[in-house]
Parts: structure tokens; sequence; C-alpha cells
DNA sequence: TCAAATCGGATCAGATCGTTCCGATTGGCA
DNA sequence: TGCCAATCGGAACGATCTGATCCGATTTGA
């Protein structure tokens, strides 16, 4: 019950280019791994697949970098777990090919598992990197609107 | 973001004895075992460390065996996930020590994980064995009020 | 007192995660 | 127009953890 590192990582990245967003056009992983501590090798990795899950834009090459694909505010925790770790399912029931159970057969508990995976994902759905974003202190500067769950 | 297959397997015993419940005084590894397909091993091993988290109360000796120290309605999932797996914390910076985050220094998210952390357990917390022990299909029959996450 | 049955802890293989490195691609510059 | 530098993208390695199996400690009943 724990989010890996990675996935720790990525939401840091992404949190300092939020606060970059009306800054420099393009980033680059270089400059945000200084930036945060994150090691850059790994930074890079994260870009990678940050980038194939269409959560920031990569332009290669002199001068590329990426950007965040859409505002902040439009961006979840669960959007990011997703695009590092993959889909978010807590048991292997609710996978879509739910093989390798091998006692779905007569599981009662099976049909349960999806109410409590959606609770777990709107959970962290309900999170934004702009609400991330902002400085400790001064929420109530920011002009989102916290949600029930930061209550 | 997926729970071991420990935990899920603990769920399943638990469940399995939550029907129980009214029946024989004392339940056994090796009968729950056959009953669910979980491994006997594994069901052994699980029976430790629940005994040992206090969610079950287990005899030792022959004739021994263990049951729920507490009804199925007083034990939620997140006890469960505690017990298996240990403290419910997504990132390094949630826990008691935080110690080992090598950018503790200037991170600015950390402030956040705390709400996010408090928000999923919240919703692991809202679902009782007494939910899941209930038939597919016959909930309306059950006792048992759902809670809003499962809504 | 003996024996059977059960829980409890220790051991070992397997898989996943995290890190690191190297190659492919692109744009700038002479 | 050709070369070079800078960046992303994918592949390989090592470490850590999980999950399954086995054997010993303990207790009750005959």
């Amino acid at each position: 019950m724990r989010l890996s590192s990675l996935t720790d990582y990525a939401v840091v990245l992404l949190t300092a280019a939020a606060r970059h967003c009306g800054g420099v056009a393009r980033l680059n992983a270089t400059m945000l791994a200084e930036e945060t501590g994150v090691p850059l090798p790994t930074a890079q990795k994260l870009v990678s697949r940050l980038s194939a899950a269409g959560l920031i834009d990569s332009v290669r090459g002199t001068g590329g970098g990426f950007r965040l694909s859409r505002p902040p505010s439009a961006i979840t925790i669960a959007d990011v777990v997703e695009a590092v770790e993959g889909p978010i399912v807590m048991t292997a029931c609710v996978d879509a090919g739910d093989h390798d159970c091998n006692l779905s057969g007569n599981c009662r508990v099976k049909p349960h598992w999806n109410a409590v995976n959606e609770a777990v994902r709107g959970a962290l759905a309900g999170v934004t990197l702009a609400q991330l974003a902002v400085q400790p202190g001064t929420q109530a500067a920011s002009s989102e609107t916290p949600t029930r769950v930061l209550a």
C-alpha cells in the first residue's frame, strides 16, 4: 500500500514544472533534476514515461525539452500514478484479464473489489498538480478550489 | 498502486471466516484453505500475521484454531492491509521517520502527501468484512449500511 | 505420560523495482 | 551543406522485496 518511489519523483518533477508554467516555454530534464534533487538518469526515465502517457509534450534535439500538455489543474495524481505504474488496480481480480487468479471460480469477494478500487482511485483523482504546486502556508492565495478530500 | 497478493488472500480468508461467524466456534487454517482455495502454507502464514495484529484470536494445540476477535462489521479493509503490509503510507515522506528522502530539505510537495494519504486510507476504512461477506446479488438483504465510498 | 494437531518462525527461490548506461534523433552553427 | 552538440528514448544490470515452502515449538486430549 505504497506508491513506488518513481511515482513520488514524478509528482515532484511535475509539480516543479507546474510552478514554471508561466515562465520559460520549454523545460528540460537536467534543469528540473537540479532544481528538485531527483537524480538526472531517473528524471530522464520519467520524462520518457510521462511523454508516452501524454502528460507532457516533449521535443527532441538541441533546444528541445518538454512542457505540460494540459494546465496543472487538469492533471491529477491518479493520472501520474497511471502514467508511471500503469492502471490503478488493487487486486488481480480487477484487472482486465482477471486470469491468473487460481480461486476465481468460487471467489465471493471479487464482485466487491471494483467498488473499493474506484474509491481509492477517486481519492487520488481528487488532487491536482495545481493544488500541490502552491507554497505551504499560502494555499489561501491559490485560485484553485480545494476538493473535499483535502479538507 | 496495488495491494500485495498476500493482502488479497487475507481478505478472502477473513471474509470466509466472517461467513462462518455463527457456525462452529473455532476455525483452523487447513479448513479455510480448502474452502477458499488459498494454498495452505500461505494461509498459515497469514494466520500468524493476523493473530499478531490482533484481528483474530488463535489457540494452539490439538483442537485449537482461531476466530475473529471483533464482529465482521468492526473490521475494515484498512485494518487488514495494515495487519499484513504494515502502516498505510503512500510515500516515504509520510512515514514516521521520514529520513531517507534525499530531497526533503526543500521538497514542497511533502506537506500535501498527508492529506492524500488520509483520503486513500479513508476509502479503505469505509469497507467492512460484513459488507464483503454478503453473497453477490443479495446485498439488499444485508443489515449493514453501505458507506458513501461505495456509492 | 504419550502422541497428535496446530500455530509460529526461519529459509529459499522468484519477480519486481530502481538505477545506470548507451544509442537514436533533432536542431543549430560554421 | 556538412558537422557537432544537446536532448529524448530504450535496453541492460544490480538490489530489494515479496511470496511460497519447510521445519520446529507448543498445547491439548486420551
